[in-house]
DNA sequence: CAGAATTGGTTAGTATGCTAACTAATTAAT
DNA sequence: ATTAATTAGTTAGCATACTAACCAATTCTG
């Protein structure tokens, strides 16, 4: 009880109403949260990416990356290619419509984090978003070391310059340029 | 860009993350982080509830909650049964099995809230929660007047202080009807 | 009191997320 | 060089959330 109590559902509820708010936002133009996040990475990276490393970016799943391009895909927001290099994978591109609006929605999507933010002190804001880094951090380690292989999830956080330190993969066969060390 | 560019990321990473551990631990009980809010909840109430307040109290859809409901029902976790005074109200009961175990679960989600929030500050908790309410109020409200009946979701639960101060319902169940036609 | 408006609940359809189990391709080991 | 292990992607099935549309009961209004 007491003060802690509602932490998680102050947590949920904030996080459920800014997705709402963001959805409801992005909805004239046919987006969505997930999916502007998606199209953001791949704007971001400027350069065909691989569901995997989608996944990776997002933090979320791989089942739910399919789903997600499936999604993207039908809409024309991406395109899909096989890659030549390794035929088990897939690089997603932005379409040309994704390119022509990417701008806006990421417009649309600063400009309600502004809101939001608003009357929000330098000071308070760094401190939430101490706490909250803290917090995902001990959520997401792994209970103290049970079994084997889990270890998913490990997220990708992209620098401004594009630069994704990738902890793990990206096979890139043989003689296959821009390939930098990597894997763990 | 720069600092709050994040925030919107790092907000629901962190929601997911806590949901995902929070989830983990209550599978071998069969429950999950919606399961338990709904039975928390009706704990708290010491009552029978309706539909629409537990919608009210959780902050969901009523869509939402009829899904949970069903679930629950079917895994013996409540009862419902159609309330005597207003034909359209179903009453929402814990069965016997939550009964017993709701004070085991609460005491997993406590454990977790306490772990999680372990080394944080009391003044940096404090501050964030002061950001995340804000946030919440200002996602919440009716970016100005549009579409004519925006205002669900209420919600019941505010103050971070545990305190409830329900905004609005009491379920008017036994209301003495004064001098009303009566009849039927 | 009769019709209108509101309220409680449901159904249908969609979006997002997950795990488990599977195929196919590639890499590592013996 | 086979076999074993790993990696990329998929499918199936479920949980949780939403909106839209609807019925039935109740309350409000004129």
């Amino acid at each position: 009880m007491s003060d802690d109590e509602t932490f998680g559902q102050l947590l949920h509820g904030t996080a459920r109403a800014w997705r709402q708010k963001l959805d409801e936002r992005l909805k004239p133009m046919g987006l969505s949260l997930a999916k502007w996040r998606t199209l953001m990475h791949l704007s971001i990276a400027q350069d065909a990416l691989t569901q995997a490393e989608i996944a990776a970016r997002l933090g979320v799943e791989e089942p739910t990356v399919v789903a997600l391009l499936h999604r993207l895909e039908r809409e024309a927001w991406i395109t899909r290619t096989n890659s030549p290099h390794d035929r088990r994978c897939k690089m997603v591109l932005l379409g040309r419509r994704a390119q022509r609006v990417i701008g806006q929605i990421t417009t649309t999507a600063d400009k309600l984090r502004h809101e939001l933010l608003a009357d929000i002190t330098k000071s308070d804001l760094k401190a939430c978003m101490r706490v909250l880094t803290r917090v995902r951090q001990r959520a997401e380690e792994n209970d103290s070391g049970q079994s084997g292989t889990r270890e998913r999830l490990v997220r990708v956080f992209a620098e401004p310059n594009g630069q994704t330190k990738r902890t793990h993969s990206m096979p890139r066969k043989k003689v296959i340029p821009r390939g930098r060390g990597g894997s763990k």
